[in-house]
DNA sequence: AGCAATGATAACAATCTAGTCAAAATCATG
DNA sequence: CATGATTTTGACTAGATTGTTATCATTGCT
């Protein structure tokens, strides 16, 4: 098994894949809060970005100077296919222990 | 929302929740390993329950000495109702930001 | 006594968070 | 069109929380 992925890391690995071209710390930190309502700063995501990257799990490079209304330079990232298969191990495994608790998690 | 569950955390109120009366370190670090595949030991696990309950997420008492072949009383615990919530809106997390990349999962 | 089962402690490593500064590009004003 | 304010973003730092491993302690059976 691949090491095991925090939850948050989790999130931002589904966040960058669901992004594609747009994936950079702001908007997956947008897309996170959005979408799941839990907090995310940029600097959180970028930090766990980078150490995804050093799991090889993620690369990343800088984009070209293209901004709206200003800025530097976005630093955009990309799942690697390691991260795609970390994600699916993590998911499987929330999934299959789930599983015992299905009726408990419904009714109560 | 309440405060984040990190990911062990998460396995670990599954599986006392699964496991029921039969909730201690030792049974939960099992179960875990033999369903998720995930390295656990009780050691890890006893503290991980130590602040779930700090948190009040889960409750325990120390069970009457009846046991087999020697050993100490078991340290049971058992997942509150607060405990409960927390786990749903984890995997409701999870659930929200796998549903944007589910392509991506399947067919690669 | 010796062994098995379990809990507890402690020291460490990894992950997550908040706060602050730095860089780069546009905008606004004179 | 020069200059400073503003916006967007990346980077750094220090700390809190979470997760891991190693080791010791306690209890009861044999």
């Amino acid at each position: 098994m691949s090491a095991p992925l925090g939850e948050f890391e989790l999130l931002v690995l589904l966040a960058t894949m669901s992004l594609g071209d747009e994936a950079y710390p702001v908007s997956i930190a947008a897309d996170i809060e959005k979408r799941s309502g839990r907090r995310a700063s940029r600097t959180t995501v970028l930090i766990t970005l980078e150490r995804l990257e050093d799991k090889d799990l993620v690369s990343s490079w800088y984009g070209d100077s293209t901004p709206q209304r200003g800025g530097r330079a976005k630093r955009h990232f990309r799942t690697k296919p390691r991260g795609i298969q970390a994600v699916r191990e993590s998911l499987e495994r929330i999934e299959t222990m789930k599983a015992g608790v299905a009726d408990i998690l419904r009714g109560k």
